[in-house]
RNA sequence: GCAGUUAUAGUACAGUCUGGUUAGUACUCGUGCUUGCCAAGUACGUGACCCGGGUUCAAAUCCCGGUAACUGCACCA
């Protein structure tokens, strides 16, 4: 389905809706998320923490949102994350300083060079709004972090731009405390910050956002010496380096120098079977392999995993090899000590990344996952099973005979177990297709053959196929059908 | 941020050009009846003119400003 299907269900349904929606000056780039969108988040995630977390026997902390300045001064966001800017005093139009004096000048100026050298460079050439040849006005940095002050005296701090810099100013303490080993993974889940110039199609592009990271720390001496490799060897990636994505086994994609070391190509096997797990479509899904002007100021070696969506291809996670750039200036900055001990070697680790964007990661689960079914005129949301944010619903075909009561005893049993969803009224077609559409995989109805030897109905959601069972039955069908895998 | 388009119930749309009665339709939603396993029928019901200002006797409708969404451009650490 495309992008409007989508944004339809996710308005009817209660999945996300646009923040403060009964106020005429809600700004653009902040949206909700309804019961079923949470539903679906939080399964989201633990599917995340098994498959990754979990798997790799990693670490997951919970930190601040809004951190100290230096942090952000050490990372470099205070002085890489904001652009030059130069703004027509004629048309308003905004233009990045570094790149329209490159263009029409041919003059290399670095974007972290002094804002007078800009000035200067725009004065010296005679540079004007290439819109409509109006004249600049002078440069200015926009910064795309949120600045907030800090108790009376209001001072200057950051809503964090990336979840990430908390498990970095955090590692020595885990290190010593939780008895780290290298290589180790410590994640995060929480949200984000970005002033986004322009903020664009509802979950796609937020100014407040989720992010899920993974921060593996490792010995850059031993990204070869990957134990687990094996597991994933066979799994197949799908790698972009020139115009079209190839789809390779992780063992080839080392072999060929595609992927640079064992360490990184692990990561990129793990993270497409969690993918595929989250029924997202990994046929259309591809590592790109970003080039040097793309790549973010802290990265080495970067793959963007994006799929294909109706609106094109999506960024949902960036792997970045970030090597020691933020420990590194963390340790000058802090003037702490971030080496460690890996076996007899002090090292200071470098750091691979996987950082994920959650609200893009629901939105294409969302979009490859709903389907129209012409033949029975219904729109099915197949979500997977242990994703969906109603595992069951429990109907009762009529209120009437004692149906009604017995519908309700059988919610009360289950409804601390699953996520049950119990409706009575109106036509059982109806509540089957309202089902179908939050993505309910089953759905148990009592008739009047429950009442005589106490066995239900279950109905399958993609195939509509009903099977009659014993009450005794339902905990453990669900239990085996709605688990996570 | 620039340009264009748009903004009416939960959703989709009509009405606006040409100002004037109780803002209409479909689906949805709620309650009853009926049927008794796939959006049926039936009756009743809930529910909207994006916000602010102006013009006018009178504004959903005309004018100005704002906001948001969509498309394109620019931006996207």
């Amino acid at each position: 389905m495309n992008y409007e299907e989508v944004m339809k269900l996710a308005l009817e349904r209660g999945f996300y809706f646009p923040s403060c929606e009964v106020y005429s000056d809600a700004n653009a780039g902040f949206w909700e998320y309804g019961p079923s969108g949470v539903g679906l988040k939080n399964k989201f995630l633990e599917l995340w923490r098994r498959e990754l977390i979990r798997r790799d026997g990693m670490m997951e902390i919970d930190g601040s949102q809004i951190m100290s300045k230096s942090v952000f001064e050490a990372s470099g966001h205070l002085g890489n994350f904001a652009d030059p800017i130069i703004k027509c005093t004629k048309c308003n139009s905004t233009f990045r300083a570094d790149r329209t004096i490159a263009e029409i000048a041919n003059i290399e100026i670095p974007e972290s060079a002094d804002l007078k050298e800009f000035d200067n460079a725009i004065k010296e050439n005679k540079i004007q709004c290439p819109k409509c040849k109006g004249d600049f006005g002078t440069t200015k940095k926009f910064n795309m972090m949120f600045k907030v002050g800090i108790g009376p005296q209001e001072e200057e701090a950051y809503l964090r731009p990336e979840t990430c810099q908390s498990i970095f100013v955090d590692f020595p303490r885990l290190f010593k405390t939780m008895r780290g080993k290298l290589p180790l993974g410590i994640a995060q889940v929480g949200k984000s910050f970005r002033n986004e110039i322009a903020p664009r199609q509802s979950l796609l592009r937020l100014r407040e956002f989720y992010q899920a990271e993974i921060e593996v720390f490792c010995n850059p001496g031993r990204l070869d010496e990957v134990e687990k490799f094996a597991e994933i060897e066979n799994t197949v990636i799908r790698v972009q380096t020139d115009a079209e994505p190839i789809s390779m086994t992780c063992k080839d994609a080392l072999e060929s120098g595609t992927v640079p070391n064992k360490f990184v190509a692990y990561y990129l096997g793990i993270l497409t079977e969690f993918y595929e797990k989250t029924g997202i479509d990994v046929s259309k899904s591809r590592f790109r392999k970003l080039g040097d002007k793309e790549k973010a100021f802290y990265a080495e070696v970067a793959f963007d995993f994006e799929v294909e969506t109706t609106i094109g291809w999506l960024e949902l996670v960036a792997c970045n090899y970030r090597s020691d750039y933020d420990l590194s200036s963390h340790a000058k900055m802090s003037k702490e000590k971030f080496e460690v001990m890996d076996n007899d070697e002090k090292v200071l680790p470098h750091v691979f990344e996987i950082s994920m964007g959650i609200d893009r990661s629901l939105y294409t689960i969302l979009e490859h996952s709903l389907k129209n079914d012409e033949e029975h005129e219904r729109m099915v949301l197949s979500l997977k099973p242990y994703l969906s944010p109603v595992h069951v619903g429990i109907l009762s075909l009529v209120k009437k005979d004692g149906l009604k009561e017995k519908t309700d005893e059988i919610f009360l049993n289950i409804k601390r177990k699953f996520d049950a969803f119990l409706d009575h009224s109106g036509a059982i077609g109806r509540r089957y297709r309202r089902l179908d559409e939050i993505g309910a995989p089953f759905a148990i109805t009592v008739d009047h053959q429950t009442l005589e030897d106490n066995t239900v109905t279950i109905r399958k959601r993609d195939s509509m196929e009903q099977n009659r069972v014993d009450i005794s039955k339902i905990d453990s069908i669900l239990l085996e059908s709605v688990g996570f895998p």
